[in-house]
DNA sequence: TCCTCAATGTTAACAGCATAAACATCTGGG
DNA sequence: CCCAGATGTTTATGCTGTTAACATTGAGGA
């Protein structure tokens, strides 16, 4: 196969499946999952708008692609925040600055990285096996690292008495919704056109709130 | 004007406005704000797809209405259940269990009308006018209602000692990320495939989490 | 070495969409 | 009575996704 050898034929692009998928991204990044259009993404590649058709069953296909480079991207950037954070001494105190500093880090990508994040959780096909049923995550695969970092971080509420064991079920589906929300919410919904510090204020309080909500 | 006469010319529709919103909030209902599409819409009143144009400036336009509408009917749905519940005789019980009927209430209209759920929180131009900034609500507009009444009941939690005052600013935001986020979580999110019994008791969890973390 | 064939790309074509322009038909107020 | 503005229609353009038929390339076996 071609490979990404010098610049030899250029009618077969070596990579081109990644390449969309690339376009694609930078796409959604601008604009969200509505701007993903394969044409667009095969037009910046430089290439034929049938060619996608070959690595790509169609555009719910690519889109479903980026998607999944957006969760990635998700759950990159909050293990990175996550290690940056010092740790501290007290286990149960660490559990609970580790669990805030999640939700921060959740609602950080959505403020910081609005097209990605949307396109993360926009609506694909009504058959999407590719997500974990609920409450069990496989701790195998990338873009579910950091809600594997979440689960034990809850877990080490538990452990360190900081939360009641009978409020554990369903503790990570709470914390979860309340950034997703609250990042829609300031993505797209009544807090969209709050200033940056009020917002943040807002963004505090509200992690606090649910964290409050869990440890009891 | 035409008005709807009993049907004498045809021609000249009489109410063309409200029955392109009617047919585009079924299609909404149906599939979502992309469904919703100008000519389908048009199409299912009988009229042909350039007569919309003289009603609403194009397809942003009409479904911005339709969000509207979706709005109005999230805001309606909450204040129906609100008003079936029986009244506590304990004010600051009152307000707690009505804090959580407000959530529930949310969270079942996302779950039984998914499609007018998603309508209302898509996202239409970047400039929306028509969405309050963050914490303060006209309380004058019908799908404001819902939104005064959480106002409200916080206030009762203040008033009643269940909630601490220095925790009241913000307190409906972190309430409605939780719910929001819940319910998009279970319509597109990893938690859409749960069964119906097990999606039930994450609810009132996640529900009984954040009044926990409000009340203290 | 050469030759075939599957993989991968291209062009051409079609249907559906949003939208604008020009034209047609009512209808209310002078 | 009649005409001007409101409302609806036809026609046309350019975008999209998608399919079908054709072209090119490279890799591996005769």
């Amino acid at each position: 196969m071609g490979a990404i050898t010098g610049g030899k034929s250029r009618y077969h692009h070596g990579d081109l499946r990644n390449a969309l998928i690339g376009a694609a991204v930078e796409l959604a990044a601008e604009g969200g999952p509505e701007r993903v259009v394969l044409r667009e993404a095969a037009r910046s590649v430089g290439v034929s708008p049938t060619a996608a058709y070959r690595h790509f069953s169609g555009q719910g296909d690519l889109l479903h692609a980026v998607k999944a480079r957006g969760q990635q991207a998700l759950a990159a950037s909050m293990t990175e925040t996550l290690h940056a954070r010092p740790r501290l001494d007290d286990p149960g105190e660490e559990a609970v600055r580790r669990a805030e500093a999640i939700g921060r880090g959740y609602v950080r990508f959505a403020i910081e990285h609005p097209g990605l994040f949307r396109t993360a959780f926009c609506r694909t096909t009504p058959e999407a096996p590719d997500d974990f049923t609920g409450l069990q995550a496989p701790d195998d695969r990338p873009e579910f690292a950091a809600f594997v970092e979440l689960s034990d971080t809850l877990d080490a509420l538990v452990a360190t008495g900081r939360m009641r064991p009978e409020n554990r079920p369903a503790a990570e589906v709470a914390a979860w919704s309340t950034v997703h929300g609250l990042s829609l919410l300031i993505l797209d919904g009544p807090l969209a056109h709050l200033p940056a510090d009020q917002r943040d204020a807002v963004v505090e309080r509200t992690i606090t709130t649910i964290v409050a909500g869990l440890v009891r």
